[in-house]
DNA sequence: CTGAAAGCGCTTACAG
DNA sequence: CTGAAAGCGCTTACAG
């Protein structure tokens, strides 16, 4: 192996102290243009390449914010995983010198754009990076992501993106090629000519829409006799099982159940299992937490959609502190994590 | 955020040299046996946490072996995304100050124990860590093996396992839950006393085995009125495939082909595809390669079982890393990685 | 068995 | 704009 190339190695090269070679390799003021170009042009020549974990060492502490909603009530089903895949991917880089900061918030609409406006006050601006969900639809939360953007904070988002914002990026399930692989799924275990109960969420959410939509597209595209039945809604469950439940009475073609969201996954289980469906239907839930495992265990659900928050937040995180600690911008805008269809044989796998 | 308690503060409150504090936290020789208690008590109470990234900058450089086969031919279809897992996960951990020995070989059979042996020697025996494959029936790789171990060497396998070897842990699939997994699906796909014609690869094989036996376990377990009817055989391509096209001829039970291993999917996608049979029998290929996308594209394959070998090489890396650099030894001996079913909808995610 | 010193490859004040 | 020095938290010889 041949020696690393270091920072001495250079200004020795050049005769030009360390300190110069440092401040001409990161950006910083306080070098001439052209001896910061020769210095560049030697660097590269000589193949230096900055070694991150000493540079860690003396730098001051990178300060990341994380603000996720708290993973109680229905929020477990999900956000319980997002903030393990954070937490996970900062303790495996703690030794980087970082701080974290915290902020779970506790009611979706304008509390999380409060939030974050006040850690931004508290610590007077001095704040390395943030990492956050980009709800739709929440003014408040939108500005508040904007005004870190505006500060020249860079901004990761997760689970679910704002495009135009100025974020650096997004990782996220592709909810369109979920849909899709639903689609097809059903359509090979389904005979010709059966319709699909759908709980179909909110429509303005973007995780539920575009599943829709490439489910229907799929279907289209491939000209398949699938037809679907969709009920829409997302607060108000008794309205929505009362509303599936005299589908499932009056529609005999319908030989499948799925549900776009972890809160109607736990409801149509809820159905299937009063109305003794259970082995008489197709039925897919969607994420993976007790309820669903257990239904899945018990064969009253036959497959679950898994989108894997734990994998997103994780990349999501890991792009950030990329970017904080090696200045190494993601390639991709918008980076997607694979949705993978759960069997009950290998659920085990997944717990 | 409290600061960070290091050595140095250890010393100072012990009234010690900090050259002490880290021999008797590391376990070297030459600290008193009651001086080392007091100092490993104190640095609990303190709740001392050893920054890795400060410790590597000193100590000498690690040095890795890798031993795979090389990418080409048959193994191009597996071991390149294996290659491709270790560099990946050495890449991200470079800065740790670590060297790294690839070993690629190029005949399955003793050249793999030859390969080891010899860079051992090269080497005078001083290498830190090893990582490679438990093929089995190999007794001369085998042994080369045991030699590493018995040198005190940490050994990490990946793909295959060799139990009893002493190696510190595996990373591999899960070939019995991947069959019961296969299984599931079919057996919702296919009508009632269907039967699925199966290359089912090398006895001697455990990856293909174990297939075989989830699959058995599960039709058997959950009473399915699945039938199988299955081709042995690995190298001799020609044979097994005109023993396959005979039964497709003769037995119209049969619905749905399935290759436990990526070289018969190869042979599959080219049986369905000469016969005209796409769209008429539900086709599984086993793993991810130029071949099979394609097959899938065409509508020739209809699911590829996914073993994410490259996930399986970079956990199995990164678990002998985190040993080597942090000390710490995987929870469990054997880790296994997720199989997958891959649809034509996400088929672009994986590529 | 224990200490004092040097140094890994960087970054950060400070001085000029 | 540039340099010299100190130091991040460790590890590694060397001396006693």
């Amino acid at each position: 192996m041949v020696k690393r190339v270091t920072i001495k190695d250079l200004a020795a090269n050049m005769g030009v102290s360390s300190g110069t070679v440092h401040r001409a390799l990161n950006g910083k003021p306080g070098v001439g243009d052209e001896l910061r170009e020769r210095i560049l042009e030697t660097a590269r020549e000589f193949g230096y390449r900055p070694n991150y974990v000493a540079s860690s060492l003396k730098r001051k502490t990178l300060r990341i914010v994380a603000a996720f909603p708290g993973s109680t009530e229905q929020n477990r089903y999900y956000y319980t995983y997002v903030w393990q895949g954070f937490r996970d991917c900062m303790e495996e880089l703690q030794d980087y010198n970082l701080q974290v900061i915290e902020i779970p918030y506790y009611n979706t609409m304008n509390v999380q754009g409060h939030e974050l406006t006040a850690v931004l006050e508290r610590y007077n601006h001095e704040i390395d990076g943030l990492i956050t969900v980009g709800h739709a639809h929440d003014e408040r939360g939108e500005q508040a992501i904007r005004q870190f953007i505006q500060q020249g904070i860079p901004v990761m988002l997760t689970c679910d993106d704002l495009h135009d914002s100025g974020r650096m990026g997004c990782v996220q399930a592709n909810y369109e090629l979920t849909g899709r692989m639903v689609a097809e799924l059903l359509s090979s275990q389904l005979p010709e000519n059966s319709s699909v109960l759908i709980g179909a969420g909110d429509i303005m959410v973007p995780s539920h829409y575009g599943i829709i939509q490439g489910f229907d597209a799929y279907i289209k595209e491939n000209e398949i006799s699938l037809k679907t039945v969709k009920v829409h809604g997302y607060k108000d469950e008794e309205e929505i099982s009362m509303r599936m439940r005299e589908y499932l009475n009056s529609d005999p073609s319908i030989r499948a159940i799925y549900s776009v969201n972890a809160r109607g996954s736990v409801m149509i289980g809820k159905l299937v299992k009063e109305m003794g469906l259970a082995g008489k239907l197709r039925v897919i839930g969607s994420d993976l937490f007790d309820e669903n495992a257990a239904n899945m265990k018990a064969g009253i659900l036959n497959n679950i959609i898994y989108k894997n928050p734990y994998q997103q937040a994780y990349l999501a995180t890991r792009r950030l502190l990329d970017y904080l600690i090696k200045g190494e911008k993601p390639i991709e805008d918008v980076k997607y994590v694979e949705s993978v269809v759960l069997f009950n044989s290998n659920l085990s796998m997944y717990l």
